[in-house]
RNA sequence: GCGAGAGUGGCGGAAUGGCAGACGCGCAAGACUUAGGAUCUUGUGGGUAACCUCGUGGGGGUUCAAGUCCCCCCUCUCGCACCA
């Protein structure tokens, strides 16, 4: 016999035979109950790496498991296919971004193939196709009639050497200078102001809010992450009148939480970007200088702009405005860490109480006034050494007039009611989140289907011209404000309403509208006429099972559940939510190794000397570095490829599964592959070595239940119960895996003990069922090679079609208890027991136990704890 | 700063309030072998000859019983980061 299997041969074997059978098509079926399993679909970068290898490995184990449990399992698998990589390509390679796109697509597709995971390939998408994309086009054109895709001007990163828009991770910091670089000539970029298209996601706010309660089987974090993300604040709009009216503009309205401290309001901000800004200045001394501080400000990226250290600064307008409650007349100020985005684009200041506030008057010297005062009256309005900020709320406001002595809540319901009341201002509630912009000035994405004609202003394509292709005509040079611009074909049109001429939008959509609705084109990839077909979203959806990277915790996952409402609203799909279950698996990380000359080097560059591992380029001690999530520049990875040659998918599967719970970081470990590939050998040769033994099952003729019968039963079952629950429960694969290993351990203890030339034909039959058992359990994690074994066990229809096995608890009922005996919490002993014995029998035992008598001898027995059968402890 | 999560052998990791360290790696000894980086067997938290004893980041508490529950503290990781 072989000493290891041949996963080279099993596996291609299967791959094709699967293939072949079209085993892993689905259709919607009525009789059995559906399952919809999806894993993120990958972006095409050119190789698969161990995080895709985790998380489709997650994936399939979840699918099959499913099928095998009797659900009809979606289970598809696409190409996040647009996007800036491709474009880099292009530029410096020359390739067109389509055919780099199309080669890495084929070679990773193949990569996954190899990992034998059950995909309805049938259902493949390729977002950067006509056909996927041009229902992007058709969502748009229907958001635009409802008011949902708007534009307005809005900063993009430009850079004034290459002339063209950044992407915010192509603005990288620089040691010594203010504001970011670019990525490619690192000269300094700044902020450029363009007409781009937005998504009204804020309509969506309270629903999006909301909808986190009904999400109880999603991780805890990525619930939290979003709840802040969106960011309700509940507060109070009002209006400050102007000292002296400037031009058309009467009041500065301000948006705040905190009401209650409004009489402690000693000035106001504005942020930079404000229009009110020059209005208030406009013939002011003061206007030089507040022009050259807002435009100094900003031009800063947002990154170094809203760095949270970033020292306060400011400037005074000139203007000053009249606290409504306290009439006094204040100055207006512009500031660097006002946002404009954000409420009303104004705040009123009030430096005892906020922080921010705090630091900008002691910097500016403008008064401090204590309006609220702590339980304890400690506070001394000369003395504050930081703003009092209470989070509790439980101060008193004070030197605030007729309010004075309410507790702060009711200081914020009174002084609302008030402004309300007044006419000052309104209740009304903020949220953090922001408009979603959509415009890239790229050439990889979804062209935006509008035309801007002369006389007819903005019109949109009509949806019986869709799709708007991408023109093929683009030099890619990585300068120009839009690449879709340089085409001579693409921008002219003809204005649908008026026959003219006009100029076709040239900006392309962000990618995150690609992947915020696929999973429903998985539902009717090939319809065409609609994105999504009705009947079948309605059989599908949701998403029963949802696999992915923590780092889409918030946009991708956010933008998807919008998605879902906007095309409920359209009628697409009656689900409010996309995902059932969400599951975020852990990075995969490796350690590194750091040599003083060489830097980070290859394991395969290092030697081993007496324990310590060398530098193979000068000898030097290698220093072992952190473990870190895998990278080409820390030359911590490992590859697919290598792995699948030398140990096979089903090793890597196993691995990748065993090492560590689905949502924690994995630590790679090459010994740690080879204990997997090991155990599979096992599985491998227990199966052989046994097959004479069920070869001839009904060869023998006598029959009794036997010891190693009900041995091998118990193993079985309990084995059946622990990996059913691992799977059931949390998808714990790691201690599924364990569990199986347990058994292989005991199966080869039994095969030792009981050698074949002895066995009863029922204790035959009990070995064939065994193995059946632990092919059928592995099956899900090592498919291949249960397949092929399953085969060897003379079976005929695949293995991925049967049924999983049913836990009998009638087997794993023992004739003995062993029962643990504490004395004062402390193990002292174990007793053995007949199974079914009464509390006052198992204590009894208990006591009359040679060891326990020595502990409790001469001593008081004040309590005797007994659960059944797991434990006695006596207290003494 | 705010939010979330995590600290358990040499390592990855197991433990519905009930025998801490399952399973795997590594290590040690042995078997088989021309050979072994194959395979198999046994052992493997620290201290101790043993009986025992100590032990889940630290300190308190609840409990017959705490890795697990409560309070305080420390460390690390991740996310957000001036949202008024």
């Amino acid at each position: 016999m072989a000493q290891t299997y041949d996963h080279q041969a099993i596996e291609a074997k299967w791959q094709a035979s699967w293939e072949e059978a079209g085993l892993f098509k689905i259709k919607e079926d009525s009789t059995t109950p559906k399952y919809y399993c999806l894993e993120m679909f990958p972006y095409p970068s050119g190789r698969i790496h161990m995080g895709h290898v985790r998380v489709y490995a997650i994936g399939d184990v979840i699918a099959r498991y499913k099928t095998m449990r009797g659900f009809h399992v979606l289970h598809p698998m696409g190409w996040d296919a647009f996007g800036l990589p491709a474009e880099n390509a292009a530029i410096e390679k020359g390739v067109h971004p389509k055919i780099w796109t199309q080669e890495n697509v084929a070679y990773m597709k193949k990569q996954l193939r190899r990992m034998g995971l059950s995909y309805d390939w049938d259902r493949e998408l390729n977002t950067s196709q006509p056909d996927y994309y041009r229902w992007n086009q058709w969502i748009f054109l229907k958001m635009v009639k409802q008011g949902l895709a708007y534009r307005k001007r809005s900063a993009v990163n430009w850079c004034p050497s290459c002339e063209t828009v950044l992407a915010n991770e192509q603005v990288l910091a620089r040691e010594g200078k203010d504001g970011g670089v670019c990525w490619r000539c690192e000269s300094v970029v700044f902020q450029k102001e363009l007409e781009q298209w937005f998504f009204r996601i804020t309509q969506y706010a309270q629903e999006l809010l909301d909808g986190c309660d009904q999400l109880t089987s999603w991780p805890a974090p990525v619930l939290a992450m979003q709840r802040h993300w969106i960011g309700r604040s509940q507060g109070v709009e009002i209006d400050f009148p102007l000292a002296d009216t400037r031009k058309d503009v009467t009041a500065i309205r301000i948006f705040t939480t905190r009401p209650d401290t409004i009489h402690g309001a000693t000035f106001m901000s504005l942020a930079p970007e404000s229009p009110l800004v020059e209005q208030l200045i406009e013939g002011l001394d003061e206007a030089d200088a507040v022009r050259t501080f807002v435009e100094r400000v900003s031009r800063l990226d947002k990154a170094t702009r809203t760095a949270a250290d970033r020292e306060k600064e400011g400037v005074f307008t000139g203007a000053y405005a009249i606290n409504p409650f306290t009439q006094e007349q204040i100055p207006i100020w512009v500031a660097n860490f006002v946002l404009y985005e954000y409420g009303t684009g104004a705040i009123m200041a009030v430096p005892a109480h906020d922080q921010r506030d705090f630091e900008f008057a002691k910097q500016y010297d403008i008064p401090i006034r204590l309006v609220i005062q702590n339980p304890d009256g400690t506070l001394v309005p000369d003395a504050l050494d930081a703003a009092y900020e209470e989070h509790v709320q439980a101060g008193v406001l004070v030197n605030s007039g007729s309010f004075s002595g309410l507790a702060v809540p009711d200081g914020k319901q009174a002084i609302g009611e008030h402004v309300e009341k007044q006419g000052w201002g309104t209740c009304t509630i903020n949220f953090r989140l922001r408009d979603w912009g959509i415009s890239r000035q790229r050439y990889w994405g979804t062209p935006i289907p509008m035309l801007y004609c002369e006389k007819c202003g903005l019109v949109p394509v009509p949806e019986n011209q869709l799709p708007v292709l991408l023109p093929e005509d683009v030099p890619f040079t990585g300068k120009g404000e839009s690449p879709l611009k340089e085409s001579p074909s693409f921008s002219k049109a003809t204005c649908p309403t008026c026959g003219g001429t006009a100029r076709r939008e040239s900006d392309t959509m962000d990618t995150f509208v690609d992947s915020s609705w696929y999973f429903l084109r998985y539902c009717s990839p090939q319809d065409t006429n609609q994105p999504v077909n009705p009947q079948a979203a309605q059989h599908w959806m949701a998403v029963d099972q949802y696999v992915g990277g923590i780092e889409h915790a918030v946009l991708h996952l956010l933008y998807a559940r919008f998605f879902t409402k906007v095309l409920r609203d359209l009628g697409l799909t009656t689900v409010d939510e996309p995902f059932v279950h969400v599951l975020t698996q852990g990075m995969v990380t490796k350690e590194t190794y750091w040599c003083e000359e060489h830097r980070w080097v290859l394991p395969s560059d290092t030697t081993t000397e007496h324990g310590q591992r060398l530098c193979g380029h000068c000898g030097k001690a290698i220093v072992t570095g952190r473990t870190e999530k895998m990278s080409k520049s820390k030359k911590n990875i490992a590859s697919p490829d290598e792995l699948c040659d030398r140990y096979g998918a089903d090793t890597a599967r196993v691995f990748s599964l065993f090492a560590a719970p689905p949502e924690k970081d994995l630590e790679w470990s090459d010994t740690g592959v080879e204990g997997c590939y090991r155990f599979l050998n096992r599985v491998w040769r227990l199966v052989h070595e046994q097959l004479p033994v069920i070869g001839n099952v009904n060869e023998s003729v006598e029959s009794k239940q036997s010891e190693l019968l009900t041995e091998l039963q118990r193993a079985t079952h309990h084995t059946i119960q622990r990996v059913t629950g691992d799977l059931d429960r949390d998808f714990q694969f790691n201690t599924a895996i364990a569990a199986l290993m347990e058994y292989v351990n005991q199966l080869y203890k039994l095969m030792k003990d009981y050698p074949a030339n002895t066995l009863l034909a029922d204790e035959r039959a009990g070995w064939q069922s065994a193995l059946d058992t632990l092919l059928l359990l592995l099956a899900p994690f090592a498919p291949h090679l249960a397949e092929e074994l399953w085969e060897t066990m003379g079976h005929t229809s695949s293995i991925a079609r049967q049924s999983w096995p049913v836990f009998n608890p009638e087997y794993v009922v023992t004739t003995e208890w062993t029962i643990p005996i504490q004395v004062n919490g402390k193990l002292r002993s174990k007793i053995c027991v007949p199974a079914g014995s009464t509390k006052d029998q198992v204590i009894a035992a208990a006591q009359s136990d040679a060891k326990i008598m020595e502990w409790v001898q001469g001593k008081t027995l004040r309590k005797v704890i007994y659960v059944e059968p797991k434990l006695v402890n006596f207290v003494i």
